[in-house]
DNA sequence: ATCCAGGTTCAGG
DNA sequence: CCTGAACATGGA
């Protein structure tokens, strides 16, 4: 990869079967990619600092960083909370599923090494805002569009040049944008700009933020309430933020893979009607009795990628 | 051309 | 409590 002097080393054995690239771009996360100048390496930015990425073999990953070789332990720590390798992603399947599921258990069996991922509460409110009824790559768009025009700019030099990567905004970046400038990000839809702009002022007031703190303790309903108060986050998206955003693997989104899956993999009567309040919770409820309570949502994004891949045969993540 | 993509909100029966 | 429309764009 090209030699930058500014980054340090930190080697990570997470002694799970990790794979790096589909956990990347499985669609929890929209803010990595691989550069020309660093091919093999997946890189973003974090917290205003550049990481990149590359997996060694199954369970070993290396990460360069801009951080100083003494910070190098808690980089590493970061990244086994980040990549939630405290979860042990055999017991995300009961053995009753196991046993009533056997040809679908031999196809998503392999699909256990997506880790499912403890990202930023913020950025990933931000993210599935942008996720209504259009395809990834759209949302993909939307987002960094976002990070180019309101995040900060961080330059990284290399002996090929300067590489420019741009952090995630604050939420008072994101608070103080002209709708109509925003709007631009958000696939021209000022609806979603303006629902974006009014979630960040309440995050900036503290109200939201506060409510990310004690997310952990908190039952999932009044999670859910409060993030819905918002204009632009529906149930979908505040089990989303939960999930992805809140590390709350016991919430089970809800979306049109989902709810296919739903019936062609379970039969679930109710997942062939359309998605009202009501018949959204009760296809939670269904879906529970089947994966359990306390990583419904984890089984659920493994099911949801390996849908997507073997069944909807989806190339670009 | 038509439909679908990680939905939500609002009006009307 | 239900459906349909609007919001917007791009890929298959």
């Amino acid at each position: 990869m090209a030699d930058a002097k500014e980054l340090s080393k930190t080697i990570i054995k997470s002694h799970r079967n990790f794979d790096l690239h589909a956990t990347l771009f499985s669609g929890q996360s929209f803010r990595w990619s691989q550069k020309e100048n660093f091919s093999g390496y997946y890189s973003t930015v974090i917290d205003n600092k550049i990481f990149l990425l590359r997996s060694i073999d199954s369970t070993t990953f290396e990460i360069f960083s801009q951080s100083k070789e003494a910070f190098c332990l808690q980089i590493s720590d970061f990244f086994r909370w980040y990549f939630a390798f405290d979860i042990d992603e055999n017991s995300i399947f009961s053995s009753d599923f196991q046993r009533d599921y056997p040809e679908l258990w031999r196809m998503v069996k392999p699909y256990r090494s997506v880790r499912v991922m403890r990202q930023e509460p913020f950025e990933i409110m931000v993210t599935f805002m942008c996720a209504q009824g259009i395809g990834m790559h759209l949302i993909r768009r939307q987002v960094s569009m976002i990070a180019e025009r309101y995040g900060q700019k961080i330059v990284l030099e290399t002996p090929e040049g300067e590489m420019v990567f741009y952090g995630f905004p604050t939420p008072s970046a994101l608070a103080s944008a002209d709708p109509s400038e925003l709007a631009l990000c958000t696939n021209n839809n000022r609806i979603r700009a303006a629902n974006i702009i009014a979630m960040a002022r309440s995050f900036e007031s503290g109200k939201l933020a506060l409510a990310c703190v004690g997310s952990g303790e908190c039952d999932l309903e009044t999670l859910r309430e409060t993030l819905c108060v918002h204009s632009g986050i529906g149930l979908k998206i505040a089990d989303c933020i939960a999930l992805f955003g809140l590390g709350r693997f016991d919430a089970f989104p809800i979306d049109t893979h989902v709810k296919q899956y739903l019936w062609e993999w379970f039969g679930i009567e109710e997942a062939r009607r359309s998605l009202t309040e009501k018949n959204y919770r009760i296809l939670q409820e269904k879906a529970r009795a089947i994966l359990g309570t306390e990583c419904a949502g984890y089984a659920g994004h493994i099911l949801f990628h390996c849908w997507r891949k073997e069944v909807k045969k989806m190339k670009a993540f």
